[in-house]
Formats: structure tokens, C-alpha cells, sequence
DNA sequence: CTTTTATCTGAACAAGTGTTCATATATTGT
DNA sequence: ACAATATATGAACACTTGTTCAGATAAAAG
């Protein structure tokens, strides 16, 4: 047998990455086989590398249009330039994106050890780039001095943080909304930038 | 062969859960095999299991030795009671723990997937028991009005989430000290819990 | 209908996996 | 000195791993 029934040929390959994707977050990279990323295809394990030339570049496909897809949603929303704004922008955006797609969210922080040295350091680039967004917009805001922080990197850094760890508890189901878990940490962010109350 | 030299029987016992500590950090759990190891620790495969019974306990000795030193070492240390005093005193202690026992910390936060159901559960529990110190010190906090914050719960969250951030990029070499670090998170968090910046 | 092309199967590959165990040897106790 | 014990080896076990590929089959093109 052979292409069983219908043609899913163009319809595969989002199958294989979505499979990867799920199992990758659920399991981990090194813990999911081939096979298994197959068989939830619904498909052989051969199959597979006409998708991906390997396994490696699986994982890789998916941080990288993950982080490509975050930065692009970045960029395309930021409007404003007054950084009291800005940084509640990057806020929102930020969660939206995370509470939305947990699961690629869960992959890029977790499964950079098993990327090759190569594709670690492009991944790094992206992360970092990110990254950086936060921190000038809280550079801009100390320099303004409508901000007041000791240290914006490891501001930048501890709100990131912060904010990461929301997609580990999030799923869909708890006592708050995503609006609700919004505000609360809109509002968190604003004590740590030191952006008295009264204005939020 | 076999005991090549002296008689470092009982020093293997500590040398195998060594070796499993880095490695598992380095590359995760799924990642190494009880052949590399026993090569870390300079031995054959088989010599391993006279210390551990399989590959799954030694993950769960090394998260249960973790959690509960981090435990003990926190309620062995609390003295205070005042919440804005002991909230002080708990960022000191955990990020003082973190950043000394980074490969551990790693461990713990990264392998809970690759725990069996059982074992997960109980190192679970421990987790939780360690968050809830936190998050009653905010409660606390809250009742007696000198902390100012919406939701307890998440503001534990939040705090830790970015305290643990820190073991990700803290190697020991970079521009700020141990204390230095610790002093610019017991502002955040303060700030997080809305007392007022003259105090700290 | 016939040819071409894209896609999948099924089997095979060499290498690596966790785990077990009979065997050997160094140390300890007598 | 010898006997008992603890600890290591090294080979083997059954199984899984990522990857390759000739051959089969479906859809598309003529």
C-alpha cells in the first residue's frame, strides 16, 4: 500500500510538524521516538523524511517559526512610543501569545540543550533579540525617568521570567481569565518599573 | 578485574548521583545514558546498580535530596515573624540556594516530565509545600495590611517564577555578585508587594 | 488510456538502550 | 594464613533508536 485514500499530500506536512509539536511538549525531544511522531500522523515512520531531513531539524523548524511568529507579532503591534505604554503593550502581547500557544511557548524554553551547536546559536540570536525589545523600552523609560529602576537588564530579565513561568500553570480552565491574569500582571510590571499606582 | 585500586567503595555511592547531577543538567535525562554515566564515574554499566535500582530512581533521588534540603534549609532558617521581614528572608535563602546548587535547581524544574506517575506526585507535593511557604507569608503580609496586592496566589507565582529564572543565565562570572543580585530581587519583590520603596 | 510524478509502505540497517548476572578480585574479619 | 564479603567486570539480553531505500500505489498530466 501507498497513499491509502484521497490526496492529504500537501496536508501531511503541517500534520507531521503539529504532531511533533505536541508530543515534543508533552514528552520531551529525546524522550519521542520517530515512530511515535508517525504513528500519531497516522502515517509510517518513513514517510516522515519526506517532510524533515531528520529529527534534529524538527525540532528546530518549530522554535524557529515560533520565535520568528512571537517577534513578527511584536513588531507588527507596537504602536506607541511613550515607553510607559510601550511596556504594557509588550506586556499584553506577550501573555496573548503565551497563554495561546503554550505548547511551542513550552518547547523553546525547554528544549534548547538538544539543539545542535549550530542551530542553538541562530535560536539564541532570535531569543535574545526579543529580549532586547523589553529591555531598550525600559532603558528608554529609565532615561525619561518615568521609569525608576536600579538595574533595566536585570529588570528586563526578572520580568521575562515572571512572565514565562505563567505558561507552565496556565490551561485554560483555572479560577482567572486570560484577561484577568492580564491585568494582574500588567499591573505587577508597572510596581516593578516603579510607575506609581495611581496611573494604571 | 574488577575493584581496580584502594577501596573507594563507599566514596562510588556519592560519585554516581555526581555524575547523574551534571549530566542530567547538562543534557536532560532522556538525553543520557547510564553508559556515559558510569564512564563519568570511571566504571562499567553494570557497577551502577549496586547504587541505584534503575535509571528513573536515581532522577528521583536527586529532585527528592533537592527539594527537601531546599526545604529544610529554608525552615531551619526563618526566624522572624513579620512578613515583610521573613519575605525578605525567604528571596535571600532561596536565591542563595539557587545560585549555589544551580545543576539541581535545573534538574528539578526541567525533568518533571520524566518522572513515573508515582514519583511525580511525590516530588509534586514537595514542590507545592515549598511554593505555599511563600505565598502564606503574602497572605499574611496582606492581612495586616502591610503588603498592598490583588492576588496572592499569582504575586507567588510571579515572584517565584522570576527568582527561578535567575539559574538560567547566573554562571558566577558575570558583571554582578552573588549579593549584589540578591539585593536588586529583595527591591522587586518589595515592590511586587507595594511597600514603600523608603523601608528596603 | 498511458506516462509521469509525488507520496507512502515495509523491510532492513547498524548502533545504542536499560537491565541482568555469572564470574572475578580486592578488601575485611578471623 | 584463610574465609567471607563487598564491589567490580564484561558479556549478554531483548528491544528501541534514527535513518535509508527499493518497490508499490495513488493522483496529475498528456
Amino acid at each position: 500500500m501507498a497513499r491509502t485514500s484521497g490526496s492529504h499530500a500537501l496536508k501531511t506536512g503541517p500534520k507531521v510538524r503539529q504532531a511533533a509539536l505536541k508530543l515534543f511538549a508533552l514528552y520531551g525531544y529525546a524522550a519521542v521516538s520517530m515512530r511515535q511522531i508517525a504513528a500519531e500522523v497516522g502515517v509510517q515512520v518513513g514517510a516522515l523524511y519526506n517532510y524533515t531531513p531528520d529529527k534534529q531539524s524538527l525540532l528546530y523548524d518549530l522554535m524557529h517559526a515560533h520565535l520568528t511568529d512571537l517577534l513578527q507579532a511584536w513588531r507588527s503591534q507596537k504602536t506607541d512610543i511613550a515607553p510607559e505604554t510601550l511596556v504594557l503593550q509588550f506586556v499584553t502581547c506577550h501573555l496573548n501569545y503565551h497563554l495561546d500557544k503554550s505548547e511551542a511557548v513550552f518547547i523553546a524554553y525547554m528544549e534548547l540543550r538538544n539543539l545542535s551547536e549550530l542551530n542553538f546559536v541562530k535560536i539564541e540570536t532570535l531569543r535574545k533579540s526579543y529580549e532586547l525589545e523589553l529591555e531598550s523600552i525600559i532603558t528608554a523609560g529609565q532615561r525619561t525617568r518615568v521609569f525608576s529602576v536600579e538595574d533595566p537588564k536585570i529588570t528586563s530579565f526578572a520580568i521575562l521570567g515572571m512572565l514565562k513561568e505563567v505558561s507552565t500553570w496556565f490551561d485554560g480552565e483555572g479560577r482567572l481569565t486570560k484577561d484577568e491574569i492580564i491585568a494582574l500582571y500588567r499591573d505587577l510590571v508597572l510596581r516593578m518599573l516603579g510607575v506609581p499606582a495611581s496611573k494604571s
